[in-house]
DNA sequence: GATGAATGAGGGTTCATTCAT
DNA sequence: TATGAATGAACCCTCATTCAT
């Protein structure tokens, strides 16, 4: 029987999954919590989902598509490229970052452990290889227009990937304007501008 | 009863112990994997660690100390400060993280469930007050002596950690040397200097 | 509520029950699987049939009322005994329980677990117990005949039972024609014929 | 970690699994009701048997050994071949198809449902291949001798195979030597004596 | 009548921990 | 010190049954 892809419940089972594996991993967040913060019963959870496993990986999953949108289709970025967009795109990257913790939380404790999820594992490289390709062309149409000093793209791209991943991981309690101001002025600098 | 603090065997348990919390994580690495990994029967490991907590504890906080020492004892650049030795001293943290692929994951497993792993995260939050301030005082000195660009020094340190930290979780797959330099640059960006 | 008695889906759900219980026993064969082999929907069984003991203590009773008629009113032995109506009987009775392989093992399922379903062990001891007794005349006539050679009618009913039991039971793969033969010879020296 | 093959209490668990096989079928019978009648905990027969399937497995098959010194290696009668020691093997088989009630249960059950347990069916269709062979050799003997008539040796085995798991299957609560006799002397007439 | 989402008791199984040897 | 059998709490999951639509 398949699994209903829609549904209020199933809204509502999700979301709480997703911040309960975030907090506390995948072995440690049980049906029976996920399902008790739901309000819905135990075996309501597997009316969704086809069991536990599923479930974690749809959370892994399902989100990546948003992510692309929020992250990828940043205000024509290259076909109009200033420093002020750059900025902008950094900003909104940084915030998005900052903003969608639960998410990043369980993309990290799974990247944390590839072999363990090695399915995963597959779909977020794609998107991490995608979202890379994507900083490389912006460092490169920024060089062509001059705008942007001489600069690796590939290595602009690992480092701010491993950047804005950094900072959700490390920063937790920090409160929010400060640090967003300094994780972003420090992007720029990896852009190689704002010096 | 008190658990050995040395030995052959605990220092094997233990490995095995770091590198298996650092696969699969907290919940899924079992005494008894352990154990056979280790060599040694299934009631030796509670002849040296009180239980799987104390063990897990112990993998996040005993290396800590190590870790101060490689990170934050690095050539007197505090002394005798220049750009060369600024880069040496990046150069040496990015080696470093990437090197300490087993004990930097069991650390970010930690950081990612701080609600679950309190007690530890506050050994880890004095070890990155630590590092922080240190980083501040480097630019705050490079900036004295009108070799480092103006900065804010918190930033830096908040930027910079976070770099550090993101290039761990976010590479396994990739190449040693290419990836080393591309950071390398990119963390030397986060300083100001470098282009 | 009462359940409908009759009509095409409970016809469907009914054989499609009884043809799992014999093939998969009580406990492995789920509402879900009759509903779905029987293509309606989960809920209709519960419109034919109370519960699923219910479902299953009809499958069991249901048919014996047909099985008397096959194995009971055999073309009037007791009036006018021959060895040939005895074999022509014992031909039938032995394709009989080859072919109502279903049913017989849903019935050895039974039978095989006394204790557990003992309300149905009542009614089936009740027709053994008939058939015994209606091979038991048949001897009797037999012997009265002076066409069956000295025996034990009791003996007989046993041993007969025993053997068509067994014989259903024991041969699933063999094909048709062959073992039905057999088992027709071998039944005949049951009676002290055919030697 | 490889299970113990022997072991008081492996024995004490394997006999009442047996049992309760026996009486309630795979699915209906509960490791908790195995431990608790076996007093042990819960956990233990994990200590000694892989999982359930396993234990149950190892039900069927185990037994199967001793069951052949039992059936096959009969007091040489295919050596000395007399009608005496043929009624002495009938009478041994009949007296121990009646005594190995639990195991012959356990049997039964799997061959009722041999597509759920077809594993285990291919290791009970050797024995029977084997038993049946055993059979045939001795009524060719028998006939070879001029003591058993002119019999189908392959349909004797048919039948007195079928006859033996019928009779085991089919009385349970009949008291024991008036049914032995009964059984006994039903079953001499499959291969053509004793009348 | 027909449906299938919701429920939760009860099953198999894992595994940290104890403790006698 | 080293071992591994014994334990049982807690997990995931199944499935009969109910009931609103």
């Amino acid at each position: 029987m398949a699994k209903p892809r829609s549904g209020e419940k199933r809204t509502k089972i999700f979301r709480t999954a997703l911040r309960l594996f975030a907090q506390n991993g995948y072995s440690k967040t049980t049906i029976k919590d996920i399902a008790a913060e739901s309000n819905v019963s135990f075996g309501t959870v597997f009316t969704y989902f086809e069991n536990k496993e599923e479930l974690f990986h749809l959370c892994v999953t399902e989100p990546i598509e948003e992510f692309r949108h929020h992250l990828l289709e940043t205000s024509g970025i290259l076909e109009y490229f200033s420093i002020d967009k750059l900025k902008e795109m950094i900003n909104e990257h940084v915030a998005y970052f900052l903003e969608k913790e639960d998410y990043l939380r369980v993309i990290q404790y799974v990247i944390g452990q590839p072999e363990r999820f090695s399915k995963m594992m597959e779909e977020l490289d794609l998107f991490s290889d995608e979202f890379m390709s994507f900083v490389q062309n912006v460092v490169k149409t920024g060089m062509e227009k001059g705008v942007l000093p001489e600069s690796n793209p590939e290595e602009v791209g690992y480092g701010y990937l491993a950047f804005l991943m950094g900072a959700r991981l490390t920063f937790t309690d920090y409160p929010g304007v400060q640090l967003t101001n300094a994780l972003e002025k420090q992007a720029y600098r990896l852009f190689g501008i704002g010096i």
